[in-house]
DNA sequence: CGTATTTGACCAGCGC
DNA sequence: GCGCTGGTCAAATACG
């Protein structure tokens, strides 16, 4: 499972699955035509790793189908049954929170997934999922389960 | 020793 | 064209 050995800030211990969904704020986005202001989808092929399919990408650099949601949770990595390796972070204007970057450990699943904390209101984790899975998931959520039956997103994604 | 995380550097897109 | 911002790489490091 996921080790969350790190704790940023305050002490969370404490198991909470019990993540709260908001409703409110959380964006489901398809696909990016190109007005996007905050997040755009620069995948940015590296010419040196990936070098398989994509096809031509002469169109856009629209990848990957993405959607992001909110809950209130002490801890930023929610378990949704899926092993993620963090790959980066970032500081992101008008927040004091970073930004973690996490890549699915799958072979060959190049999803992805980023996660911050809302300014101003740090008990609130926004979680950005970016691409769908080849695989099932590892050790099955059912709170996870759940959130995702609520918001009409399917177990794989 | 193998795998995951940390962290600064690097890069690309966008606005000015 | 330049600088800012966000996204990714990769070497070093931590951890089991």
């Amino acid at each position: 499972m996921l080790p969350l050995h790190r704790t940023r800030r305050g002490e969370q211990d404490m198991e909470d699955r019990s993540c709260q969904v908001l409703f409110p704020s959380s964006l489901v986005d398809h696909r990016l035509s190109g007005d996007q202001t905050q997040i755009n989808t620069s995948s940015s092929l590296p010419q040196r790793n990936t070098n398989q399919e994509e096809k031509h990408k002469s169109k856009k650099k629209e990848r990957d189908a993405r959607f992001a949601f909110q809950t209130r949770s002490q801890v930023d990595i929610l378990d949704d049954g899926y092993r993620w390796r963090k790959y980066g972070q970032k500081a992101v204007k008008n927040n004091p929170f970073p930004r973690s970057y996490y890549k699915c450990t799958e072979k060959g699943c190049r999803v992805k997934k980023q996660v911050q904390r809302l300014s101003g209101d740090e008990g609130v984790v926004v979680t950005t999922y970016q691409g769908v899975h080849t695989h099932p998931v590892d050790t099955p959520s059912d709170n996870f389960h759940h959130i995702l039956t609520q918001m009409h997103i399917f177990p794989p994604f």
